[in-house]
DNA sequence: AAACTCGTTGACTGACCAGTCAATCTGGCG
DNA sequence: CGCCAGATTGACTGGTCAGTCAACGAGTTT
């Protein structure tokens, strides 16, 4: 797996990089390698030079995204003077930013690997499960400190909470919603807000019937 | 599009779901047209009298079965005399059990076409926002019932809760949730509780810090 | 029974494209 | 310089598969 550039140009982050751009246009199905290989500018051959298939393209911008995602969770619930709420918030956050920087990378991954493992290895729904334990151990935190009901499991309330999230992204992705950087912003406190206090109006805060 | 049967066997019917099994086993993109026949016990030439490409049957499923759920959110909406947390049960329970009766159907909607709308026509977008129009509709009713608060918008609520159904279906598709009768009828009420009334402990009935 | 309709068959083709490979280039090093 | 290692090139191949089509057959009509 050769890395070293031959000028100040990293070939392979250039075909990764092309490969992003390539993949959120046309889809993984519908590209070809040369497309890939035309748009980094770079030949044919040379894609083969570095990845040892298409699909390995798509592998590697999924682990190296996922892997950073992974991480930052395990860092946000390691901050013990964190509120569940205020880490849930960062969580949110931190998949948020990550498409507003890199939204072709996210569609990809969203689009062609998320909803799409049983085509692949069993390999990203472990990682895809990752993600969901991560979070699940926020909420385990928080069942603990009796700042969250234990009446739903951890792992059915991370399930929604990611869920929201990752349909949020895909309203992004298929522009069923405006993507502005206010929107961006309101989005992590509303997620947060709908799973962790719901939709319902306290009881007590309803109109009176005659009303 | 001729449909008459030749005996008492509906061809085009034996066409789409054996479909449905082999798209849900391999995946749209790792099928062939003859997989499809030879699951139907159908000569290769006959998927071609009844549709016109590949990607037709695909449409075909998933229309088919999306206007069943369309229909059916307008028909709850409509019960006026329910509570907004009843329809929304009744809508989760409807999406639920179609994947209880129908989980290859669902599985290829889901994986297929829901989050590969982009490789699709934009038919499929129209559609898909449709349902979160029909949710959102009801969330609507309950925040001028003044069951639902107004902070968090119709359509970012619809989102959540449309998000965190399907993200139940993905863990029941990729096996990482247990799939029983007892789960599937737990969930519909779990998934009500975890967006109306959320994940926290109201503060009245947290324990004590000394606890 | 001849003619007609249309469901049914499956071999065939034409295009596409992932992956290969032998040749070429470039820079470093003795 | 002469040689090597590894980067780079792009024409080519082999296999796959969606979609076509000419022929066949089973009812129906006249």
């Amino acid at each position: 797996m050769p890395t070293s550039p031959r000028n100040g140009v990293d070939k392979r982050r250039l075909i990764l990089d092309a490969a992003i751009t390539v993949f959120a246009r046309k889809g993984f199905h519908h590209c070809r390698v040369s497309d890939v290989a035309d748009e980094a500018g770079v030949a044919y051959g040379l894609v083969y030079h570095y990845f040892s298939s298409k699909e390995e393209i798509l592998n590697e911008l999924f682990l190296e995204r996922w892997q950073i995602m992974l991480d930052a969770i395990a860092a946000i619930d390691a901050r013990d003077e964190l509120p569940v709420r205020e880490k849930l918030y960062e969580v949110a956050g931190f998949i948020i930013d990550s498409y507003r920087n890199q939204p072709d990378l996210m569609k990809v991954i969203i689009v062609e690997v998320t909803r799409a493992a049983n085509s692949f290895g069993a390999l990203h729904l472990g990682k895809i499960r990752e993600a969901y334990g991560g979070i699940a151990e926020i909420v385990e935190g928080g069942r603990r400190g009796g700042e969250l009901k234990e009446t739903i499991s951890a792992d059915f309330a991370a399930m929604c909470f990611y869920g929201a999230i990752e349909q949020l992204l895909s309203a992004w992705i298929f522009d069923l919603l405006p993507q502005t950087e206010a929107e961006f912003e309101r989005a992590k406190g509303l997620v947060v807000e709908a799973i962790c206090d719901g939709l319902a109006l306290p009881v007590a805060d309803r109109p009176g019937v005659s009303g």
